[in-house]
DNA sequence: ATATCCGTGGCCGAAAACGGCGAGCGCGGC
DNA sequence: GCCGCGCTCGCCGTTTTCGGCCACGGATAT
């Protein structure tokens, strides 16, 4: 059984989870995460917190503006998901900073126009937040309609992107 | 992803289909074999007769009389099964040539002794008739109750074992 | 604009169906 | 009495089905 590690960061979102194997992140949760592991599932999990030092390095970069692409280590084969969310996944990967989209123009980027629905589901899967950005999807009539870390942390993020870098929340 | 081998052969039971890969063997099932791999699902495999000859020669001898225990190569890994079946396999591979036993005796042998109809079931599984021999269990009241490629060649199995080797199968 | 209504598609958990059984019982035939 | 037979019922892992859930979006109605 391959050994599961984790640490902890705090940031302008709140503490924020880091889960990892030895062959990279695996996961990002903010406080309250949605979909993120509960407390209990985090048994068995081993704190390290040196082996996260590059990925808490270019998460602080991202708050202070100072990034837009990661390249910290990934284990993508212990993310799990289903072929489907995979695909949806790797959407999400391929909108740049700064930039939304509509859950609808991701089903299509994916080829299954109508899967609209199911895409927000397995947008919602999304274990690595931030990183992989799905806090760039959005209604297609503006409205951000969901994020598994809370609105106001999916909000915060776009600000962010778009330059504004006022603490504040309003 | 690693590729599937298969061949066919004649025999007394009719025609049978062999499947391997490059490990050993993984499957034999008979014409109209019940939960055989379907016609469509042999896609994908790749017909290599020369890669059977020994399996094709120890099936050769036992349907002649001549043999009572495999040696062939197995792929034992690629045969999949539950933990539960597979702990059935293994009992049928306890079950010695012209001996019959009751599922009920088997499920007392993996040590569920009330998981009599599961065990029927998993029997029913077996992937590699004849070698696993799941043809040697039968009712406890001595009737045959079952067999994925047809009762009548269970009975031809049984009768051989016994040393019967008529062909009719009267 | 805003609200309401559906069609949609993948996922997940629950529930039910499904057997390659077997022990227990009642019944009829001898 | 003593079978043998048929029926019922409990057994249990697997498979299938089903219903709900939802981070949508377009159409329609206020």
């Amino acid at each position: 059984m391959k050994t599961t590690y984790f640490t902890e960061m705090e940031s302008p979102l709140g503490t924020i989870t880091l889960r990892g194997t030895e062959r990279g992140l695996t996961g990002i949760f903010m406080q309250d995460h949605r979909h993120g592991p509960e407390e209990c599932q985090r048994r068995g999990w081993q704190r390290d917190d040196r082996r996260f030092a590059e990925a808490r390095a270019q998460l602080a970069e991202y708050f202070a503006g100072k990034r837009q692409v990661f390249t910290v280590a990934i284990d993508r084969e212990a993310l799990g998901g289903t072929d489907f969310q995979r695909r949806v996944w790797a959407g999400l990967e391929a909108i740049p900073y700064g930039v939304t989209i509509s859950y609808g123009e991701l089903a299509r980027r994916i080829e299954q126009p109508t899967a609209v629905r199911a895409v927000g589901l397995a947008n919602g899967r999304n274990p690595l937040s931030i990183i992989v950005p799905c806090h760039r999807v959005i209604g297609a009539n503006g409205k951000l309609t969901g994020y598994g870390g809370g609105m106001e942390r999916k909000q915060r993020l776009l600000d962010l992107e778009k330059g504004d870098l006022s603490p504040g929340h309003g």
